[in-house]
DNA sequence: GTCTATATCACGATAGAC
DNA sequence: GTCTATCGTGATATAGAC
């Protein structure tokens, strides 16, 4: 693959990112892609074979990007508690600097039974990715918890809650905005979120003797 | 308007809401719609004057049915902390009973840049029940703060952690069934939802004296 | 590797019979 | 209130020149 090849490729994937985010994968359409990305509808299907084959690259590219930011903190000698916080702000990062990616990937959850990804090996990597990063998010709870860092809490659901908190904010827009009272992006704004994120799991998670009245549900 | 009509109404309104869950706006055609409605294109057109304004009546009703359950809520006699967990326990008893609503609404956030929602009144009544729902349980977060049932924290930032938490979870499909290792419906599991939920609230928002490393900042 | 031209099909929406 | 038929448009994808 030669250098005009690879730039095409990249801002091909770039384009699509912001539209996909934007519209979904059944509301973008290949013209409108090709000719945000300055080229002809033609020229795209050289490139990619089919609307779901850029579609899926589009995907892994951004789970891609997630992964290498914090899959190293895992393995970091740290006590899972530290390694939670930065964990934490890697995800938050990769998210704000990349502020169509919170979109992508939540859209990207639900729009896999328009297809079947596991038919495409980007597909297949994607789903690769995806379950690396939750499968290590949960092992290093399971650390902390068995290391007495931690309170007994279930681990996946503790993911569960984490994802969502930190997906849907960066996701969630002018309706986040509005909440706030101001920019969901802005470095301030990246700070406070991981401030509040970080607090959070820190007096949610931590060990301390039982009360009287704990876990009570109503 | 007589009995056939409000029948296919809602007949309409609940296979659209299934499809447009699954698929979302664009990704569901009016001739799809119609067949699994039972009737022909045409006549889908005769009780929703556009493709806009079907969707905007499926996310205001699901709107709807939400509002209805977690408002009353709000101004009961209770301590902040015990309506908070009933709070929970009715909006998880929302999504866990109509199971294609938290999909809905979660694409339903970002799909309202396909087309301008305040056009439509459906839209605007969505939005209006959106902004209540939203700001009731802000103020209810705010109420415990005070009281000094909850701990000094952004009502803001809770509630996208608390709407991201619940609603990711009820729509991340397989992927959340995968992490949990089991069914994301069932009776048992919804149980063990709120109970986790609310617990972490009860541990994250808890009032206590500060110590020395509260809060950290990596 | 990019283009024009085209094939085939589905889309949202409307007209008008019944 | 439901139907058939149709309009105009845009969808994905392919063929083949350059």
């Amino acid at each position: 693959m030669n250098d005009a090849t690879a730039n095409s490729h990249a801002k091909i994937l770039e384009v699509a990112e912001a539209l996909y985010a934007r519209r979904g994968f059944a509301g973008v359409g290949m013209r409108e892609l090709a000719e945000a990305a300055g080229l002809g509808k033609s020229s795209l299907f050289h490139h990619f074979r089919s609307k779901v084959q850029l579609y899926l690259a589009v995907v892994e590219r951004v789970l891609a990007r997630v992964e290498e930011r914090v899959q190293p903190i895992l393995t970091a000698h740290a006590p899972a508690a530290e390694r939670l916080d930065r964990w934490i702000d890697a995800l938050v990062d990769a998210f704000a600097e990349q502020p169509a990616s919170a979109r992508l990937l939540l859209r990207a959850l639900f729009e896999e039974d328009e297809f079947d990804a596991a038919d495409w090996p980007e597909g297949q990597a994607a789903e690769r990715r995806l379950a690396n990063v939750l499968d290590g998010i949960t092992r290093l709870l399971q650390q902390g918890m068995r290391a007495g860092e931690f309170r007994a809490a279930s681990a996946p659901h503790v993911v569960q809650t984490l994802i969502g908190a930190t997906i849907y904010h960066f996701a969630s827009g002018e309706i986040g905005e509005r909440l706030l009272g101001g920019p969901l992006l802005s470095a301030e704004a990246v700070r406070a979120r991981k401030a509040e994120m970080k607090q959070f799991l820190h007096y949610g998670l931590a060990a301390r003797p039982a009360s009287s009245d704990e876990g009570g549900q109503s």
